[in-house]
RNA sequence: GCGGGUGUAGCUCAGUCGGUUAGAGCGUCGGCCUGUCACGCCGAAGGUCGCGGGUUCGAGCCCCGUCACUCGCGCCA
C-alpha cells in the first residue's frame, strides 16, 4: 500500500464501500462528540470525512490534534446511512472509519483561519500566504490562473506563434516606467535594468525573421500600484506578428482573447470574435469620457456646447464662450429620484476636485433645478429631442476645458450607471479603442511628446511627421478593453529608421540620441526589417476579471503589498556588507525628516 | 508626492447626547457530549479604544498632530 494514500479526498464513492483505503491531508474542521468524532480531510482536490469512534485507537490521536495538522489515515470506507448524506460534499455518500492515524506535521494554534473565509487583513494574508492559498476561494483563483495561462497557451500555439523566453538582465531602457535595476559585479558602477516588457527583444525576433513570437512574459515596473496593477511585477501576454496590418492583428486576436474569456467565463456572455467594436479614440473620449469604456453601461455622453452659446444659464454660456464645453450625462428614469440624488452627485464631483455637476431633473414633462430654469423649458425641451432623452429622465452636465469636461463626464457616467442598477453584470464587453494621438503636449516638459508608445508607425508615415501638425497625428495603436479594464495594448511598429529619427527628433531627440538609447533596434533596422506589429495583453487583469475578483491580490501567488514588500520572504531586505562590497556599492542615508516619526 | 476612507479583544464589528466597571459574534483555552458536517452545551482567558498632545469635573466619542492600512490622483513609453 502507496505509504501516503490510495485515492484523494475527491476521489471516495460508494462504489468503494468496503475497501480499506489511506487517506492523508489537512484537518479542515474537526467535530468532537466525546465518543464520537468527525474530521473533514481535506488535500487539493477535495474533502473526505473520516469518523472515529471510541472502537478507534485514532480517536485520542485526533481529539488531540489542531485543525491545518497533516495526518494520514488508513481506514475503511463506509456508506453513509440515508439521514447522514451530505449532499454538499462530492464525497458525501461515504466516510472513511479511521482503524489507524499517523501524524505527518501537527500544526500550531494558527494566525489565520483557513477554513472559515472570513476576510482577515491585508498584512497577515500576506505573511502567512501558505495559509491563505489553503482557503478554498485564493486556492480555486490560482487554478483558474494557472489553466487560463495553459489555455492561452494552447490558443497562441494553434494560431500558428511559437514561444521564445527573453532575458530578464538586460538594458535600462530610457523612456516610459520607472526601472528596476540590478548592479553588475563585473562592471564597476554599471547596471542592468529589468524589463518593462520585451518590446525591443520581440522586435528583433521579428528582424530575425521569426514570423509570429509570442510569451507569457514577466514585466517589471517600479511605479506605486492600484487595486488593478501590482507593484513590482506583472505577467503579459505578449506577442509580435511580421508582415501584419492592425486590422490582421485584431483578426488573430479575437478568438484567441474570446475563446479563453468563453472557456473561463461560465454563465456570462462574452463579445463574440469578429465582433468586437473598434472604437476611435476621438470618440471614445467623446461619448464615454474615457479610453477604457465600460461598455455594459448604456450610457453616452454626448456634446451640447452649441445649446449654451446663448443661454440664461450664464455660467455655461460663459464657459462655451471662452472656447470650453458642456458635456451632457443622462440619467434615465430619475423622475422618482430624490433632490439628494442630484445634489449628492454633485457633492461627489466636488470632492473629486471639479468645480461641480450641473443637473437639470425632469417629471412628467416637468423640468426642475436652477439649470433648467435659468436656460428655459422650451430650450430644454430642444436639447431633450436631439439626445432622445423621456419626460422622465434626469440629466447631468460636465463643464469646462474639452479635457476636464471629459474626464468628469466619463467619471459621472460609470457612477451614474452604478448608483442606476444599469451595469450589466452578466457579460464580458471587449472593444478595441483604436487610433491614438501620436504625440501629446506635456505641459511639464512644455514640449510635444510621446501619448503612448515611441516604437509605434504613425499613421501617414514620415510625410505626416514631415507636414503635419504633430498634435493631429494618429498612430497605429490600440488597446484592447473589456468591461472597463485595459486588458491589452498594442500596435503596428515603426521600422523605418529614417521614420524613427523623424518621430524623435520632434520630441527634441536627435539621431545621435536615438542610436545611443535604441541602438540595438535602430541597428537592426538597417538590415531589412519586415513590418510588424503585435500587442500585450494583462494575464493577471484577465484572470482578475474571469475570477470576478476585485484585487489582483486575490489572483496572485505571492503578491507584494502596496510599498513593495515581501511580507513573506521579507524583501526587499538589507544586503551583506560583502555583496556591497563586489559590487563596489555604499548606501548613501537619505537626511533624516526633522520632525515626526514613529 | 497629494487627496478621500478606515483604525475599539486574535478576527468581524457594536458602543446612544461626552458620564459609573468598554460589549457581541467568531476564534483560542478548559470541561461535558456516540451521528455531526459552520455540531451543540457550560465556563474562562483575552483591551495602551493605532500613537502623541489638547479641550473638559469627566474623552473610545470633540479638536490638533502623527502613524498604519486601503482606495484614488500624480506616475504607469
Amino acid at each position: 500500500m502507496h505509504p501516503y494514500r490510495t485515492h484523494t479526498c475527491a476521489q471516495l464513492s460508494s462504489a468503494n464501500v468496503g475497501e480499506t483505503v489511506r487517506l492523508s491531508g489537512w484537518i479542515h474542521r474537526k467535530r468532537d462528540h466525546g465518543g464520537v468524532l468527525f474530521v473533514d480531510l481535506r488535500d487539493h482536490y477535495g474533502i473526505t470525512q473520516i469518523v472515529a469512534d471510541s472502537d478507534s485507537p485514532a480517536l485520542p490521536v485526533l481529539e488531540g490534534l489542531r485543525v491545518e495538522s497533516v495526518i494520514t489515515i488508513e481506514g475503511e470506507v463506509k456508506a453513509r446511512v440515508a439521514e447522514t448524506v451530505n449532499a454538499n460534499l462530492a464525497t458525501g455518500a461515504i466516510e472513511v472509519f479511521a482503524r489507524g492515524v499517523t501524524v505527518q506535521s501537527a500544526a500550531e494554534e494558527l494566525p489565520m483561519p483557513v477554513a472559515d473565509e472570513q476576510p482577515y487583513p491585508e498584512d497577515i494574508r500576506l505573511k502567512y500566504r501558505f495559509l491563505d492559498l489553503r482557503r478554498e476561494t485564493l486556492h480555486k483563483n490560482i487554478m483558474t490562473r494557472v489553466a487560463v495561462i495553459a489555455d492561452m497557451r494552447q490558443r497562441m500555439a494553434a494560431a500558428g506563434f511559437n514561444e521564445f523566453s527573453t532575458p530578464i538582465l538586460t538594458a535600462s531602457s530610457p523612456e516610459g516606467a520607472r526601472d528596476f535595476l540590478v548592479p553588475s559585479r563585473i562592471h564597476t558602477g554599471k547596471f542592468y535594468a529589468l524589463p518593462q516588457a520585451p518590446q525591443q527583444y520581440k522586435q528583433l525576433l521579428m528582424v530575425a525573421g521569426f514570423d509570429r513570437y509570442f510569451q507569457i512574459a514577466p514585466c517589471f515596473r517600479d511605479e506605486d500600484p492600484r487595486a488593478d496593477r501590482l507593484p513590482g511585477e506583472f505577467y503579459q501576454l505578449d506577442l509580435e506578428m511580421s508582415f501584419a496590418t492592425q486590422e490582421e492583428v485584431w483578426e488573430t486576436m479575437e478568438p484567441v482573447i474570446q475563446g479563453t474569456f468563453a472557456a473561463f467565463a461560465g454563465d456570462k456572455k462574452v463579445t463574440p470574435a469578429g465582433e468586437f467594436p473598434r472604437i476611435p479614440y476621438d470618440e471614445a473620449i467623446l461619448k464615454y469620457g474615457s479610453d477604457k469604456p465600460d461598455l455594459r453601461n448604456p450610457l453616452i455622453i454626448s456634446d451640447v456646447s452649441h445649446h449654451f452659446t446663448q443661454s440664461g444659464f450664464g455660467l455655461f454660456e460663459k464657459i462655451v464662450g471662452g472656447g470650453g464645453v458642456v458635456r451632457a450625462i443622462p440619467a434615465p428614469a430619475t423622475h422618482e429620484k430624490s433632490r439628494k440624488f442630484f445634489d449628492d452627485m454633485n457633492d461627489w464631483a466636488r470632492k473629486e476636485g471639479y468645480a461641480g455637476l450641473g443637473y437639470v431633473t425632469r417629471k412628467g414633462g416637468e423640468f426642475g433645478g436652477p439649470i433648467a430654469k435659468n436656460h428655459g423649458p422650451e430650450r430644454m425641451a430642444e436639447l431633450y429631442a436631439e439626445l432622445g432623452l423621456g419626460e422622465n429622465d434626469g440629466l447631468f452636465f460636465a463643464a469646462g476645458k474639452a479635457a476636464d469636461a471629459a474626464k468628469l463626464a466619463g467619471a459621472a457616467r460609470i457612477r451614474v450607471g452604478e448608483e442606476l442598477g444599469l451595469i450589466d453584470e452578466s457579460r464580458f464587453a471587449l472593444c478595441w479603442i483604436v487610433d491614438f494621438p501620436f504625440y501629446e503636449w506635456s505641459e511639464e516638459e512644455k514640449k510635444v511628446d510621446f501619448s503612448h508608445n515611441p516604437f509605434s508607425m504613425p499613421q501617414g508615415g514620415i510625410d505626416a511627421l514631415n507636414g503635419q501638425d504633430p498634435l493631429t497625428i494618429k498612430a497605429y495603436q490600440y488597446d484592447l478593453v473589456c468591461n472597463g479594464y485595459e486588458i491589452a495594448s498594442g500596435s503596428i511598429r515603426n521600422h523605418k529608421p529614417e521614420t524613427m529619427v523623424k518621430a524623435f527628433e520632434i520630441t527634441g531627440l536627435t539621431q545621435a540620441d536615438v542610436e545611443e538609447r535604441f541602438g540595438g533596434m535602430y541597428r537592426a533596422f538597417q538590415y531589412g526589417a519586415p513590418p510588424h506589429g503585435g500587442m500585450a495583453a494583462g494575464v493577471d487583469r484577465i484572470v482578475m476579471l474571469l475570477c470576478g475578483a476585485k484585487n489582483l491580490r486575490e489572483i496572485t501567488l505571492f503578491p507584494m503589498n502596496q510599498r513593495a514588500e515581501d511580507l513573506l520572504m521579507g524583501a526587499p531586505s538589507a544586503p551583506e556588507p560583502r555583496q556591497l562590497r563586489e559590487l563596489s556599492l555604499r548606501v548613501v542615508e537619505p537626511p533624516v525628516k526633522p520632525v515626526g516619526g514613529a
